[in-house]
DNA sequence: CGGTTTGATATCTATTGCTGCATCATAAAG
DNA sequence: CTTTATGATGCAGCAATAGATATCAAACCG
């Protein structure tokens, strides 16, 4: 052990997951604490391997996240290492395509409530090719950003139009953002893109 | 919580399976208590539900079962049961086989080394036969048996032919007993028997 | 700049795990 | 009947986790 405080324990495989889970769902660890038993210093000092927690509390801590704890024979684990893979992709592209149909239709409403603002609309056409494209992202990285701009067009949309907050700034990065990313994934190589369509759902 | 000593915890997704594995590998708790950290008045707690382990204790556990702890999604759940399944069943089937022909030919050397032994002479032919059928066992369930068995004829072959022990019942109830399964298998219908021959690996 | 969110820490207390050792009951084997 | 192996249990002692609460620094936004 290095000082009084940081005992480390090797638990990296384990807890790198449920923060990436975290992250993935774009919660906050309060967020989190609010639908588990844990609190956020728990949570805290679990993702950084500072405690040797019991297995229920992991336990506790992944079902939130939709994770299971499973005990693997050796002899399975490339099989099942695969298995977990493709259906974190599958689950990805779902959700990426379904938030982001989600923030389209949001962001042709903020438009047409408010037709002046050039940034709302740049934002609404961006998602409009977006959602053609949703399939080839690596939804995981993205859906915190997703989110966050979620939450801003429902604000938006709440005020009369008006006494609505301007948001400038956000809005403009959000746009910028939005153009790069339809202009990183337009350029993908055809080859790259999988064949199908996944179909919409919840 | 019921009384003093009997609280519970519902960990029976994880403990069943270690206690499965280890039983897989005839080994009793205090060998598996010597492979690992961990002391037997423990293995025995932890097997039960006694204890709300903590995560290092169990991957130590784990580990020395040939186990791995893995966090799945929800979504990946059955494809990975499946994935761990089908492993197990290769394994056992592979193990099964390994065990059996192993245990074959020192069936042929005891008997050859005390010709006049009818129960030994028994057990030798029915490994014969059982060889050709191994990979259509359920191994885990008896590989503790035939453990047994390889111990007793390793025990046997050790004495100078003059001061053999007689092992008289055991020999009689394992000759019995190997008879009946291979009868088992023998009826097996054809279809249920996989159309590929496994490997002999150690 | 001023307000808010987020993640990391510190402290204190109560609870619990893990070790080491000692049994103990049961079943199997000679 | 006696010996042995196995699994379950009791207990003392130390150390660690979990819970509750409160900060704190950094990043972010308006």
């Amino acid at each position: 052990m290095q000082n009084k405080t940081s005992k480390r324990y090797n638990l990296g495989s384990l807890t790198e997951p449920i923060r990436q889970a975290r992250l993935a769902k774009g919660w906050s660890q309060r967020d989190l604490s609010a639908r588990s038993h844990l609190t956020q210093a728990q949570i805290s000092r679990i993702e950084n391997g500072e405690v040797d927690v019991q297995v229920s509390t992991l336990i506790e801590l992944a079902r939130s996240l939709d994770l299971e704890l499973q005990l693997v024979p050796r002899s399975a684990l490339t099989a099942v290492e695969a298995a977990v893979r493709s259906a974190e992709q599958r689950a990805g592209e779902r959700s990426a395509r379904n938030l982001i149909s989600g923030l389209r239709r949001l962001a042709e409403d903020a438009r047409r409530s408010a037709p002046e603002r050039e940034d709302i609309a740049s934002i609404a056409s961006s998602l409009q090719d977006l959602e053609t494209l949703a399939p080839h992202m690596r939804a995981t990285f993205i859906t915190a950003d997703l989110e966050r701009l979620r939450i801003n067009l429902e604000g938006f949309l709440n005020y009369p139009p008006a006494e609505r907050p301007s948001h400038a700034k956000t809005y403009r990065d959000a746009a910028a953002w939005l153009k790069a990313l339809r202009n990183t994934l337009m350029h993908t190589p055809y080859a790259e893109r999988p064949a199908y369509r996944l179909d919409e759902e919840d």
